[in-house]
DNA sequence: GTCCGATTTGGGAGCGCTCTTAACGAAAGA
DNA sequence: TCTTTCGTTAAGAGCGCTCCCAAATCGGAC
């Protein structure tokens, strides 16, 4: 990392061929400067020249295709005198390959890196992955319906190899849209429009399910919920999960309505309170809304979990550190991140995968319930 | 959202003269399908001919050049009926501009994506100024030293017009690495290598200072601070606002060092009170340390803030949840990111820019002290 | 020493776009 | 009516790379 700038020829314009002794003296080999002078960035065609070979040859070396050894030393050489780098365009313009990698996510921008961990986790997994494959990722964040146009149009300008869509609301058109466009789609949890598309998922029935399994194995028995948007899958599976783990007992079922926020979840927690002053547990279907409800629930008085208990669902790093200490439902996001990047690199490289893909759940039990 | 599936010939690969006769009946115009069929996306030059005018003009009407209206608008048309969509990659060949703006984020991955949400904000904040510039967010995460020179590389591709830097630790090589390259670079707090990047930070200093004087101001005698690492800015200008603060009062610092992680905190507040079990108030350079801090003092059977005040440093939304809630220093995250890629965008258009921001801080006071 | 087959290499075309240059057409002046 | 001038448009030359195909080269077998 201490290398010196020098002015030599070598890097001008003229893409003629340069003989070996064009390196003065003062030079470093490996480590030329073409950026200082203002000159143009080596190309093939000056590798080529200075290696006394072709530019296929060359791009054969730069892309580990057979060459002979000779011709492979020479080539690198001039590589490293020149500190030649392939440029990208050039590349993608012939090949029709990026090598990049969009992550969409679909949701106000405040929302989704203000508390809410999932969207870093799933990035983090995300990026894992990628990384693997020598992908680079592009993150694009859909708050506004504006925006929602602008990310349509930078795929259709073929400037990405696959997306992968994260959290879609309701019945969204940009899965349709892309698959339309002919690019690869990835998405998280299955979607709610007409058409199918890939997806990794997380087992939310059966997490709600064992959640309020919990709560009734505690013998509580007038279990109420607080769920998410109805236009979420996430809202709507863990709403699901609740009532089949009710069937069949004769529990009548109690639902608020949430957003995924804190605010929404104390704010669904005191209409429950209103609804039915006797309950003695909910299940909340997220951990932010779940801070939400004890915040609520501490503030009419009830003591969590003697007098109420609660379960969230996510745990994310704050339900470790609620008043009480929330038992939650764990979804492991860093692993949603990875699967779907998995599944896109596949569906990027021509490989058949299996469509569906649902990730387990597991109940982490603190002191909330 | 409702195109339907053509396979009419106008998508076909050859290139030549389209009249407006091609177009069958059952043809929606201005949503005609060209990825169904697998032949190629229209180009230019198929825009052309079917506008009856050349490329170039087209070439002006997509990129807002004077252009006389008969010819703009049956560019307009054509391009809407073959549902055109410039290339990306080629444009970039010649224009030498990708519109992609690099964040590179070198911690190891699962710092950076798990509890803390320093880096969710910075990028939400990014993201924010680089929409509304049309351009793209690529995410860089540099966890490993592999990784390091494969962004090295993919910078040196050229592929994107700028980069910024967050969070670097010592003296990394990066930025006189991507200087030299030739591409603009900004930094999140001054580097400590010795090149000089126009960098975007907070008054570290004033904080800290603040928060002890905060302390002072309360009464406490024996102030300790646990600092962040020393080889980042963040760690080593709270720890001199720190050692400002108590200058001249004659009072000795206490001093133990973390890197910013909830149990190097923890770990750290146990060596304070081993060192110094007199002590009645710690400064921690990190809300994430201090609280391992508290986790810590509550085990060594402290109370908070009856026998030790404490008080962290970034505002972070855990910091509301700790038991007690913490008093902190408050950086404007967000803010950081949206002013680095301000910084930035300037200077890829480049525009002259004032080198560095220091944004300030600000004490918010809650219960631990 | 010659021939054939298998490699290896070089040249050329083309990816889709921008930008410069030159030709073109129309309007204005003589 | 003919020339001058201005604005518009068309054509062409790349940008740097990959890939195809033909030419060159090599090795071994006869």
């Amino acid at each position: 990392m201490n290398r010196q700038q020098t002015t030599d020829g070598t890097g001008n314009p003229h893409t003629g061929p340069v003989g070996p002794g064009a390196m003065t003296a003062g030079e470093t080999a490996g480590t030329m400067q073409w950026a200082a002078n203002g000159s143009r960035r080596p190309t093939l065609e000056s590798v080529a020249a200075r290696a006394g070979v072709s530019r296929a040859t060359v791009s054969r070396v730069v892309n580990g295709l057979p060459v002979t050894t000779a011709s492979q030393e020479s080539v690198k050489r001039a590589i490293a005198e020149l500190g030649y780098v392939p440029n990208h365009a050039a590349r993608t313009l012939v090949t029709r390959r990026t090598d990049l990698i969009a992550l969409v996510l679909p949701e106000p921008t405040t929302r989704v890196f203000s508390d809410d961990p999932f969207f870093p986790g799933v990035i983090h997994g995300v990026s894992q992955e990628l990384e693997a494959a020598d992908k680079q990722l592009v993150l694009l964040l859909a708050g506004s319906p504006a925006s929602h146009a602008r990310i349509e149009r930078s795929i259709a300008e073929h400037h990405v190899d696959g997306v992968m869509l994260a959290s879609l609301h309701g019945a969204d058109p940009l899965p349709a849209a892309l698959t339309r466009i002919g690019i690869p789609v990835v998405c998280n949890e299955r979607s709610l429009g007409p058409t199918s598309v890939p997806y990794v998922g997380v087992d939310n029935v059966g997490g709600a399910a064992a959640a309020v399994g919990h709560l009734l194995a505690a013998g509580r028995t007038r279990i109420a919920t607080i769920a998410g948007p109805q236009d979420m899958i996430g809202g709507i599976d863990r709403l699901t999960g609740y009532r089949e783990a009710l069937r069949g007992l004769s529990r009548r079922s109690i639902v608020a309505v949430g957003d995924f926020t804190v605010d929404s979840g104390a704010a669904a927690m005191r209409q429950l309170l209103e609804d039915d002053p006797e309950l003695d547990a909910v299940f909340v279907a997220s951990d932010l809304m779940a801070d939400g409800a004890l915040q609520a629930l501490r503030q009419a008085g009830r003591r969590v979990p003697d007098d109420v208990a609660v379960i969230g669902f996510d745990n994310i790093a704050l339900a470790a550190y609620t008043d009480p200490p929330l038992t939650t439902v764990r979804q492991p996001i860093t692993e949603i991140g990875r699967q779907m990047a998995r599944q896109l690199l596949c569906l990027v490289a021509g490989t058949p995968i299996e469509p569906t893909v649902v990730l387990p759940t597991e109940l982490i039990i603190r002191v909330s319930a």
